[in-house]
DNA sequence: GACTTTGTTGCGCTCAACGCAACAAAGTCG
DNA sequence: CGACTTTGTTGCGTTGAGCGCAACAAAGTC
């Protein structure tokens, strides 16, 4: 029976890749003595001459040419059974990325992640945080598998698994200068220095969408896509910020801050919504997640 | 990518079969350590359990199932790989044996086997020379893989891989007393002393057919089975010779004798023929030096 | 509770596999 | 045609991976 040792094979297939040997042991990080006497190692075990050695390197023999073939057929096994392992193992390995707007981090962390993790610990995450633009190109060019986005427009390369309705709520320091009544209406809300987020997120174009509606135009003392300066400019009683009430749900649990509704008959809801790629078929590691994420306060009433 | 050290799948799939590691161990020649260690290194290499352990010995789990099923195909697809380096490696070393019509020895080695053999140096070949008779018993009997012979009967244990008419001519030393005429009839070769082959070889029984067929006894001074002696009959203008002219190509070229026709409306068209057992799966060298065969004088018009 | 059988682990030894340096062979260039 | 460069190979010394041995822990059996 041929006895074919995964380090002699990847020396030959090397050799094959690179043309000369020589080259191969730059490729892999070791001797040209080392890839040499692999290739030679592997031709006595299975005898038969696999290159064809010379000046200008190496080239397969007709026998090196089935077993190049024997090889790609194995790694495509290999990676078939590494499938049935992942699939089996139920999805206790693996790795999910996510673009996640900055204002689900809290939520996502709290109601979703933390939970997830201690059930599937050797599940792994790549996270990047951005704008709705952002999360929308991460996941249609795959460089996402999943997205969470605030007021996603439609758009026929993302397919939306969960979605919910956020309203915008006016979030000003509890007990602070600007608490000072249950509900804002956005004349009002125009004498009030806010901080609110660029256009480019969900929650800015929904803003800027309110104030053209009204024919009004808001105080926009800070212009940013930091959430962190958003909280930190309220709870400084610098003004007041208009988020969807998920964004905060720690602090006003804490009850440093509270949310008051925009009121005066304007439409002000927004959605919060999760993405994945039409078409994409994603990893069982993702599927699993998203189930998980649907439980998150962005996505329930 | 998965990574499966030949070793360790050994050790895994000695456990499976026997039962617990230390019977394992046994059959393999080694130390339960040995066989302990390495399972546990491929479960750590494949991230995945293979097997229960207990008291009562080992069993695979479901990931060491998916494992074993994967290792079985590996194994076929090994013995795959084997066959094929075989039939390649077969191509350029192993023996074929032939037997040949003396007749056909000298455009066998003129026209089919010097080029072979610098092609594939490493084939050799078994030759025995006879006649008709003995050429077919050979290669029924499977002690010749091919046979050359002339004017073969149908027989359904042979099958005839290539085979071509070549008539019957009258050989005569040029110039001699017996170059009399450009065409002989039978009447006339009746009175010269001529030297042929006995019936058994085809030539031989090819004459005794024409014989009888035109009431006709020739002059059979010389009967041999040795075609050096026929031609050294001729040679020395001792008389005629009558053989298919392809048997003589050398000495033609050389003009040191002359072919005349036979004359006279009578039927002396023979066939030579290239043999080979009906239902014998060949090696593969025989199957290649099946090709170069036809391009023998004696299979060419 | 004593005994047996199983799989595992600590430890020391050995040799297989590596890197390094030198060599041989074969193109290339002036 | 000689000098040079690039290729693959081989001799030699070093090292650490893998083995065997002995002891241990766990779990059935009597």
């Amino acid at each position: 029976m041929l006895n074919i040792e995964p380090r002699q094979s990847a020396c030959f297939l090397a050799a094959m890749q690179c043309g000369t040997v020589r080259a191969a042991a730059e490729h892999l990080a070791l001797e040209p003595s080392t890839i040499s006497r692999n290739i030679a190692a592997l031709e006595t075990a299975l005898a038969t001459t696999l290159i064809e050695r010379g000046r200008s390197g190496v080239r397969a023999t007709e026998a090196g040419v089935l077993l190049m073939a024997f090889l790609k057929r194995q790694d495509r096994e290999l990676d078939l059974l590494q499938s049935e392992f992942d699939a089996l193992a139920n999805m206790k390995r693996g790795s999910v990325s996510i673009a996640v707007g900055e204002g689900f981090v809290g939520d996502l962390f709290d109601n979703a992640l933390a939970n997830f993790s201690s059930m599937y610990p050797e599940i792994t995450f790549a996270l990047t945080v951005g704008s709705t633009e952002h999360v929308i190109r991460q996941v249609t060019s795959e460089q996402a598998h999943l997205g969470l986005a605030y007021n996603v427009g439609t758009d026929s390369q993302v397919r939306v698994e969960a979605a919910s309705t956020q309203p915008l709520v006016v979030l000003v320091k509890r007990g602070g200068v600007f608490d000072t009544q249950k509900s804002f209406d956005l004349t009002t809300l125009a004498t009030i220095p806010c901080a609110i987020p660029p256009k480019s997120f969900g929650i800015g174009s929904m803003i800027a969408a309110v104030e053209v509606q009204q024919g009004v135009r808001l105080r926009a003392v800070i212009e940013t896509g930091s959430i962190s300066a958003l909280k930190a400019f309220v709870r400084n009683d610098m003004g007041c910020t208009i988020l969807p009430q998920f964004v905060v749900e720690s602090e006003l649990s804490a009850q440093t801050m509270v949310a008051r509704s925009i009121s005066s008959g304007i439409s002000a809801d927004g959605v919060s919504s999760l993405l994945r790629k039409e078409g994409r078929k994603l990893p069982q590691a993702a599927r699993l997640l998203i189930k998980h994420l649907k439980s998150m306060s962005a996505f329930t009433e």
